[in-house]
DNA sequence: CGGACCTGCTGACAATTGTCACGGGTGGCC
DNA sequence: GGCCACCCGTGACAATTGTCAGCAGGTCCG
C-alpha cells in the first residue's frame, strides 16, 4: 500500500531533489512531476495520485487555485500545500480551497513524510504554531474595493494610474486607500499593502 | 576522484532534497550541509569541500557574502552560488565575490551536476543569457547615500524616519530620493527601489 | 592647481498623497 | 420599511513627497 504522489513545484531543481528524496522514503512513488499549476488537474486525472504536493508560486495558476480545483475534480486526490512561506493568510486560504495538508518547506523530510502519511489517512496537518497566527490574524476587514485598490498599487504606480485601471475617480481611489490605511493601523499605502500581504488580507 | 561538495541553503527540506539528489549522482560526496550563511566558513575548514554550493537567501550571512569570505579564508574551495532568482545584480556581485559558477534553481539537475563538474575543474561557468542581461544591466549608476536611502526605504518609512536613522536632514533624504528617482527613470520611491533592484543596483 | 564628483545642507515650490465630512445610490436582511 | 454595509463620488484641507537652485565642504586625479 504504497502511496501515490503527484508533485507540483515551479523550481526544476527542487522539483527533482524532492522527488529524489520521496521515492527514497519508503512507502511514497511518486506517479507525476510537474512545473506549472495548470498542468495539476491532467496530470491527476491522468495518474491518479493518492496525495497531490502543491508548491504555492507557480507559473500559470498558482498552488492554492489549483488546490481548488483539484479537490473539485478529483476528490479522490488529498492535497498537501508546501511553500517557503508561513505566511498566515497562505494557510487560511488552503484550508478555504480544501486542502488537507500545510507544510513550510523549512520543515525536515520527515515532518513532511509524516504529514503525507497523515493526509492520506485522511487527516488534517498543520503546524500548530502557524495555525495560531493565522487565527490571530482574524478574517480581512478590507472590503472588495479596497483589496482592489491595494493589489493595484503593487507595481508603485499612482492614484492617477489606478484610477484609470480600475474605472474610478482619483478621489474615490484615495478614500479607498485611507480607509485600508486605517484598517491596517499604518501610514502609507507601502505599509499598509504590506501589512495586508503578511495577514493575508489580500 | 569524487567531487567534495558543502551544501548551504536555509530552507530544510529543500536542503535535505538537494542532499539526496547530488550523492544520488555519481562523482558527488556532499560531506557538509549547513542552513545558515554563518556556518559556511566553519563547515570548509572542517570537511574541505573542493565545491561550495551556496544559495543566497540565508540567515546569518548571505550567500554572496559567504563566497566571498570563503574564497578568501578556503581558498582552495571553489564557489558555486544556486539562487531562486535570476537577478542581474546577484551574477555581478557573484562574480565580484569570488564564485566561479551561477546557477539558478529552475536549471534542470544535469545542468547543476556539469556546472559542479565544470567549475571543480577550475572552469567558470554562467548562463549566457544571464550574463548577457547583467552587462546589459551596467554598473550601478547610484552613489553610496542614494542606495542607502533607497534601502532605508523598504520598509515603507516616510522621510522623517529615514533621515533619523541616517542621521540626514529630511531635505538631503528628499535630494537623494530625487536623484534616485531620477537616475532610475521613474516616478516615484517604490518604483525606484523596484526598478533599482532589478538591475542590481543595491 | 583646477575640474569632477560626492556629501550635506537650505529654502521655495509644485505635485501627490492622506484625511475628513458629506452626499447619493445599491442591495441584503430583520 | 428601516437599517446597515458597501459602492462611488465631491470638495476642501493638511501632510508628505518630489523638484529645483544654490551653497559649502571634502576627496581624488590629471
Amino acid at each position: 500500500m504504497t502511496i501515490r504522489l503527484l508533485l507540483a513545484e515551479d523550481q526544476e531543481l527542487v522539483r527533482t531533489a524532492l522527488c529524489a528524496l520521496l521515492d527514497l522514503e519508503d512507502g511514497f512513488e511518486v506517479v507525476a512531476a510537474v512545473g506549472r499549476g495548470d498542468q495539476v488537474t491532467d496530470a491527476a486525472l491522468a495518474h491518479r495520485p493518492d496525495v497531490a504536493l502543491l508548491d504555492i508560486e507557480m507559473p500559470g495558476l498558482d498552488g492554492l487555485a489549483a488546490a481548488a480545483v483539484l479537490s473539485h475534480q478529483v476528490p479522490g486526490c488529498r492535497v498537501v500545500i508546501l511553500t517557503t512561506f508561513g505566511r498566515a493568510g497562505y494557510l487560511r486560504r488552503a484550508m478555504e480551497a480544501g486542502a488537507l495538508g500545510f507544510v513550510v518547506k523549512d520543515a525536515p523530510a520527515e515532518v513532511l513524510a509524516d504529514a503525507i502519511r497523515r493526509v492520506a489517512a485522511g487527516e488534517r496537518v498543520v503546524d500548530p504554531e502557524l495555525a495560531a497566527a493565522t487565527l490571530a490574524a482574524g478574517a480581512s476587514p478590507l472590503t472588495a474595493r479596497e483589496r482592489d485598490v491595494l493589489n493595484a498599487s503593487r507595481s508603485g504606480a499612482g492614484v492617477a494610474e489606478i484610477a484609470a485601471k480600475l474605472y474610478l475617480s482619483e478621489g474615490t481611489v484615495r478614500n479607498y486607500f485611507s480607509s485600508a490605511i486605517a484598517k491596517t493601523a499604518t501610514r502609507n499605502r507601502t505599509e499598509a499593502l504590506r501589512t495586508a500581504d503578511e495577514r493575508g488580507w489580500l
